[in-house]
Parts: C-alpha cells; sequence; structure tokens
DNA sequence: TGACTGTGGGTTTTT
DNA sequence: CCCACAGTCA
C-alpha cells in the first residue's frame, strides 16, 4: 500500500509534514485543499498526537463530516475523537459545558434567524413603538450580526461615532437601543442568536483564564478550513486559542483569498494578512497546481479574478490540456434559459455518459431555480434543490421543534410565542399582548408572567392548563431521553391531531410527514447517542432533548442530503463552495443578478461578486456552460437584462457561442467544429456492424424499460429505463458483450429494434 | 375567537 | 411572484 505521504506533491507534504508552530496554507481552487488538511491530521495522529487533542474548524457540518471520514480512511477508527466540526457547532458544545461560568442555562436556546427577526420586530412595534418600515427588522438584524461579529457591544456602539453616523444617515437613530434590548431579551430567555456561540465563546475564553486555560491545554492543535471566511470574531477566538504566553502557536490555517465570498456577513480577508503580523513565525505555503479542472476551465477563472485588484499574488495551472472550451448560452427569456439547460444536460448525459449527480445548476439567488426545477420534472430529470427554504424552516418543522424547545428551556420566548396558541386552545392574541405587557413592565420573561398576568377567567383557565402541560414536559425533559419525551410531546401538544385532521391536499400530507420525519430523526439521533454512551467510557454522548435541539439548530438543509441518490444538483454559488462536478451550468449572468444590484453598491461589493464567480467557475472539472437571458420575470414582470460585465473578462480563447437567440437546434448540434483542437474525446469504441437484412427500426415510443433490443453496431441489449420526455427520451441499454457496462442513447436519433 | 381575504411590501448570499 | 400582516366576517 502507498504510504499517504506518497499521495502528495512536495508542497503539500511540506505543509502536512509542517506539524509544528503556525501555518498558513494558500490553496487554489482544486489544488488538494482538503486533501492537505486530513493528511495532516491523519499524519498528526499517526505521530502519536491523541485525537482529542485536534480541533479541526470548519464552516460546514458536510465540511467537517468528510473530514472526518477522510481521515479514518487513513488512520482508522480513532479519526472520530479528533474534535472536527464548524465553528458553531463546536462551541456550542463547549458552551454547553461551560455555560454556568457566563450565566447561562446549559440547555440554552440557540434562536435561528426567524427567531431573532421576530424577536426585534415585536421589539420595534410593541416594545419601543418604533415604525417597522423605518426599523425593518431584517436590516436591524444584520446590523447587529454585524456589530457582534466585530465584538462591538451595545454599550461599545453607543460610542462608536462610525456607526452612529451611519445611523443618523439612515434616519435609524435608535439602532443601538434595539441592540442593546435585543441582546437583554436574549439573555433573559436563556437564547443565544448564531452570533451569540462565537461571541460568549470569545468571552468565555478572555474572562475565564481557568476554562481558557483547560482549552488552551487540550487543543495542542487547531486547524482551520476556509480561513478567507472567518471575521473578526472568530479570528479573536482562533487567537485567544492559539496565541498566549510559552504556547507552540500550533494554528494551521487553509483558505483561499479569491474565494472569500461571505464578507457580506463580515468575513475579512485583512484575517489572512494579520495572520503574518500575529505569527511572525509562520511558515506559509502555496498550493497553486490545480487537479480539478481542464485548461480552459482554470484559464478563464484565471482571467476572470485578475480583475479584482485586491488579492494574494499565486498562479493557478492546471496539467489538464485535454478540455472543452467555455460554452456560453444565449437566451431570450428565463424560461427559455431553463429549456435549454435543461436540454443541453439530455445532450451531455448522452454524449458524455454523465451521470446525474455529475451534474449541477449555478445560479446567484435561490428564486431562480424554480424555473429550472419545471423543465428538469417536465423531462423526467431526478434533482435536488439545496438552499432556499430549508427543511428546518418549514411552519410545521418550526413548530414543533419550538414545543421541544420549551419543554427544555421555558424562557425561550420565541418558541413560547410561536406556539402558545398554535393548535388553538384558547389563547387569543389579546391575551398574549396582555401577557408581554406585564412581562415588560415587570421586568419578567413571558413565561413567567403566564402566573401573574391579571386576565378574564376564561383566557386565565386557558393559559394555566398550557403552562402545567408544558410543566409536566419540562420535569421529564431532564430525565428522559429525547425520543421518549418527543413522542409525547407531539401527541399532547395537540399538534399530531391538528396536521392529521389536515391532510385533504397535497401540502396538508407534506405537512405531517414533514413532522413525522422530525420524529424519526430524533429516534435515530435518541439511539446513535446511547449507542455511543456505551462505547465510550466517559459516558459524555448525551441522548437528552436538549442535546438534540443544539444539534439540529446548527443543521442546513445541505445536512440532509443523500449523497448516494443520483440527482442533478440545484444551488447557489455560494452553497457550491467546496464542491465539484463533471458538468456545471452557471446561469442568470446578467447585470443586477450576478453582479447583483446590490453588490454596486456597497464598497468591494463588485469584487466580491467576482470572487463568487471565479468560485462558481471553478467548480467544473470538464464541462462549463454559462447562460443568460435577454429578459426576466421579476417581480411578476417581464424585465430586460443585459449580459453580465463578467462575461467580457474571459478571453475569446476559452469560449465559445452556442447559437443565436432561441435557435434550439445549435444547442443540440454537436460542439465539434468549435471545439479547440488538443482534446481527446472520449469516443465510443467503433465495433462491427451487425448485419441483419431485416433490421427496421422500432418507434420510440415503444422502447420502455425491460424490452430486448437491438442496435445496427451495439448489438442486442435490455432497455434498463428511459427518462426525459417527448423528443428528448433517453433510454438507458445494457448491450451484451459491449465494453461500455451501459449506453445512454437518445430515442429520437438512435435506430432500435425491439426483438 | 378563529378563519379567510386583501393589501402591501420585499426581493443576495448563510452558520 | 410570494410572503406576512392587517382587517373583516362568521
Amino acid at each position: 500500500m502507498r504510504h499517504y505521504l506518497d499521495e502528495l506533491n512536495d508542497v503539500q507534504r511540506a505543509a502536512v509534514t509542517t506539524t509544528e508552530g503556525p501555518v498558513l496554507v494558500i490553496a487554489g481552487p482544486g489544488s488538494g485543499k482538503t486533501r492537505v488538511l486530513t493528511y495532516r491530521i491523519a499524519h498528526l495522529l499517526e505521530q502519536g498526537v491523541a485525537p482529542w487533542q485536534i480541533l479541526a474548524l470548519t464552516f460546514t457540518n458536510k465540511a467537517a463530516r468528510e473530514m472526518t471520514e477522510r481521515i479514518e480512511r487513513v488512520v482508522g477508527a480513532k479519526a472520530k475523537e479528533v474534535w472536527a466540526g464548524t465553528f458553531h457547532a463546536t462551541f456550542a458544545r463547549i458552551l454547553r459545558a461551560e455555560a454556568r461560568a457566563i450565566g447561562y442555562p446549559s440547555s440554552f436556546s440557540i434562536y435561528d434567524t426567524d427567531d431573532t427577526t421576530s424577536l426585534l420586530r415585536r421589539i420595534i412595534t410593541q416594545e419601543m413603538g418604533l415604525d417597522p418600515q423605518q426599523y425593518s427588522p431584517n436590516a436591524l438584524r444584520s446590523r447587529i450580526s454585524l456589530a457582534k461579529s466585530n465584538l462591538i457591544t451595545p454599550a461599545l456602539y453607543r460610542t462608536n461615532e462610525r456607526l452612529l453616523e451611519e445611523d443618523r444617515q439612515a434616519r435609524r437613530p435608535y439602532v443601538a437601543d434595539i441592540y442593546e434590548r435585543y441582546v437583554a431579551r436574549c439573555k433573559r430567555a436563556g437564547a443565544m442568536d448564531f452570533d451569540d456561540l462565537l461571541l460568549q465563546m470569545h468571552y468565555l475564553l478572555q474572562n475565564h483564564p481557568d476554562i481558557a486555560d483547560k482549552y488552551r491545554r487540550r487543543f495542542c492543535y487547531v486547524h482551520v478550513d476556509e480561513f478567507q471566511d472567518t471575521n473578526h470574531l472568530q479570528y479573536a477566538i482562533l487567537h485567544l486559542l492559539t496565541k498566549y504566553p510559552g504556547s507552540p502557536e500550533n494554528l494551521f490555517a487553509v483558505g483561499d483569498d479569491a474565494q472569500s465570498i461571505y464578507a457580506f456577513r463580515g468575513a475579512t480577508i485583512d484575517n489572512m494578512l494579520n495572520f503574518s503580523k500575529d505569527f511572525p513565525r509562520r511558515q506559509i505555503f502555496k498550493l497553486e497546481q490545480n487537479y480539478r479542472s481542464t485548461h480552459h476551465i482554470v484559464t478563464a477563472a484565471n482571467e476572470v479574478i485578475a480583475h479584482n485588484r485586491r488579492q494574494l499574488p499565486k498562479t493557478i495551472w492546471t496539467a489538464r490540456t485535454d478540455s472543452y472550451k467555455v460554452r456560453l448560452l444565449r437566451c431570450l427569456t428565463d424560461d427559455d434559459e431553463a429549456r435549454r439547460v435543461v436540454d443541453l444536460i439530455l445532450e451531455q448525459k448522452n454524449r458524455f455518459h454523465l451521470r446525474n449527480s455529475d451534474i449541477a445548476i449555478l445560479y446567484r439567488t435561490n428564486a431562480q431555480s424554480r424555473k429550472f426545477e419545471e423543465q428538469l420534472r417536465r423531462q423526467n430529470l431526478p434533482y435536488r434543490v439545496f438552499g432556499g427554504l430549508s427543511f428546518y424552516q418549514r411552519k410545521e418543522v418550526k413548530d414543533f421543534l419550538a414545543y421541544l424547545r420549551l419543554a427544555v428551556n421555558p424562557y425561550d420566548e420565541e418558541a413560547l410565542v410561536r406556539i402558545i396558541n398554535n393548535p388553538a386552545r384558547g389563547i387569543s392574541v389579546t391575551t398574549v399582548y396582555k401577557l408581554g405587557q406585564h412581562a415588560q413592565v415587570n421586568g419578567l420573561t413571558l413565561w413567567e408572567a403566564m402566573t401573574g398576568a391579571e386576565l378574564p377567567e376564561r383566557a386565565r383557565k386557558a393559559v394555566s392548563n398550557f403552562r402545567a402541560l408544558v410543566e409536566s414536559w419540562q420535569r421529564r425533559a431532564a430525565v428522559e431521553d429525547a425520543y421518549s419525551i418527543a413522542a409525547d410531546i407531539y401527541r399532547q401538544s395537540g399538534l399530531l391531531a391538528a396536521l392529521k385532521s389536515d391532510v385533504s391536499n397535497e401540502e396538508g400530507i407534506g405537512r405531517l410527514e414533514n413532522t413525522n420525519a422530525v420524529l424519526d430523526a430524533i429516534a435515530e439521533f435518541t439511539a446513535q447517542a446511547k449507542n455511543l454512551a456505551s462505547l465510550e467510557e466517559q459516558g459524555s454522548a448525551d441522548s437528552s432533548l436538549a442535546a438534540y435541539l443544539q444539534t439540529v439548530s446548527l443543521l442546513t438543509d445541505a445536512d440532509l442530503a443523500d449523497d448516494h441518490a443520483d440527482h442533478i444538483t440545484l444551488m447557489s454559488a455560494h452553497a457550491a463552495k467546496g464542491l465539484e462536478y463533471r458538468s456545471v451550468f452557471i446561469t442568470g449572468m446578467e447585470e443586477h443578478l450576478f453582479p447583483s444590484y446590490f453588490s454596486l453598491e456597497t464598497p468591494g461589493g463588485l469584487e466580491e461578486e467576482r470572487r463568487l464567480f471565479y468560485v462558481a467557475i471553478t467548480r467544473a472539472k470538464e464541462l462549463l456552460t454559462i447562460s443568460y437571458a435577454l429578459s426576466r420575470y421579476r417581480n411578476g414582470q417581464l424585465r430586460e437584462a443585459s449580459p453580465s460585465r463578467f462575461l467580457g473578462e474571459i478571453g475569446r480563447d476559452h469560449y465559445e457561442n452556442l447559437g443565436g437567440i432561441g435557435s434550439r437546434r445549435i444547442a443540440a448540434e454537436p460542439a465539434r467544429a468549435t471545439v479547440s483542437g488538443n482534446f481527446s474525446r472520449p469516443t465510443p469504441a467503433q465495433r462491427p456492424s451487425i448485419l441483419t437484412d431485416d433490421f427496421k427500426p422500432s418507434p420510440p415510443e415503444d422502447i420502455v424499460p425491460g424490452v430486448r433490443v437491438r442496435h445496427l453496431k451495439f448489438g442486442e441489449g435490455i432497455v434498463q429505463s428511459v427518462e426525459g420526455a417527448r423528443e428528448n427520451r433517453i433510454a438507458t441499454i445494457r448491450f451484451s458483450g459491449d465494453d461500455i457496462p451501459e449506453r445512454r442513447l437518445v430515442l429520437r436519433f438512435a435506430k432500435l429494434m425491439i426483438v
């Protein structure tokens, strides 16, 4: 067996084996970044470092999981004991253990963006009596988030002239007050928002030397993936963890400034620059060879990114010279775009024997997915949409989770407001309002106000009944495992009955199924946690409802994905970061869409959009198609659009136009004539024709799965499956004696006879 | 009190 | 176009 170090190039190996001291790896797209990270951790383990001494922080759960799996392949089961997780999940786990030190319950709730927004709305309208149009809850949310990400507390906010001036300009002088109240309300509810998970972690390390000491000693080797996307606060935490008197400064950061696409939420590539200042002993490695993509794709990407001023110098190159040019698809409308993209997908699947999972459609905004979904459905192509309204954001799922949250943390105001009268139990809006007033006047939580507020008899009874019900769950949640209590809550809350009573339509059935799926997930979580607890001697695995909720709050749709299913992927360019596909479609390349309208007004916005485009381009391994439409529906009306300025930044040598407007035939034609000279096309093996006197092609509609057919070139075979609709139906056929296991033929063209 | 209808407003990316 | 909220009616 090859040694794992032999699977690395010189630079990669040097990075992997530099185990001591600060290291910064600047890694271009497809340069083996994940490989370096995982092999380095594997290397540390081989050198005898204990797995629990290694911390690896990522941005997505998926990246963390993938890393663990890959380490496992090199060093086996002990990989599972490495602390690999997202910033948020890892810190949530630590904060849960140390909650007391910072005055939170260990079963603190985690507020997602919806919770945050609705709390802000209530503060703005009810508590402060301000106009929600002037003080848009969404705008406030991102403003507060940005403040937190830069370690600006409400008190500091009040003294920050720049922020105050910005607020005055925007005619929102009370932002600081809203911020302050928001923080107080979260604290009172025993809740942390996403930013708090970082902020409280920072606070913990900074103000509790004993605790800081504990984790510093524990995490001897700290790794960070996607370092370019860390914000100031995350960097500050890393700094606290790894830089202290006598520290070995074992911080290993991997990133690519050219792929920094989260500046809008506070990420700053300053962190990559500050790294050298804060860790003068640091070593820098540059991974510049791209192993993923072919020549035209890499060059096109380089040309685009060269238009950015702010970047670290590096030269990304590839040894893969065989390549198709980038194909540019000019479309009439967004409908036309979707149709032609899906036509091209069918063509590519046929020509290049692509699986559905080899293909991704990327776009700038999630709203663009709809048109592609329609077309893919029409052609019976399996697909999966990532992002958009997540499973966990669905009303019925959130409702159920709110009940569970309340059972664990009664002060969780967002959860309480959400379900206090859902399903209806006689607690009216007026009643809730009165409770809220009572809470505000007396500085109580809503939960506490439920016992003291003056209410009419009927309402009082409804409230006290509900409170008693929740209290019974709370007692049980403290001792029972997640599943047994969740299953009872599902029934006793009346949720199950309410959902069951409304299954007259597709949507109602969907709601019931979704909620059931949550319960199934809890069953699985409970079983897994118990299983783990029996394996680990310390029994640290926690099967409580509180543990489940803190896990689930940080999950996204991407974490539900079934990677084994063969489907076409639809996602935003942001979501595609870190992924790769043989064929990538970047769609909606129009001014005001990509780059977005918004970005043009933000300083540095255009460069960020360009980096995003760079990320999108470099997802493609072999085939890259870029499309734009001349008009597009926005807000229900057709609007003119012009091609994105970024298109002009790709050199003429690296792309070809795929036909004019609406000429669908050109799209379906082989691109042979326009493809560059130096590529080797994966041509199917030529075999002698089977001569038959009586060969009569059968009509395409007769070719159905299971039928035995004869082809003049490939001989006899069995039809495995048929997909696509009408003219575009494609049959997958297994020919006996063929050297290719399965062939995919477009029935419109293929001459097949049923035998 | 709760369900339904109409209106008005927002509309980038996400842990 | 789609969602959230407000106002109306049973």
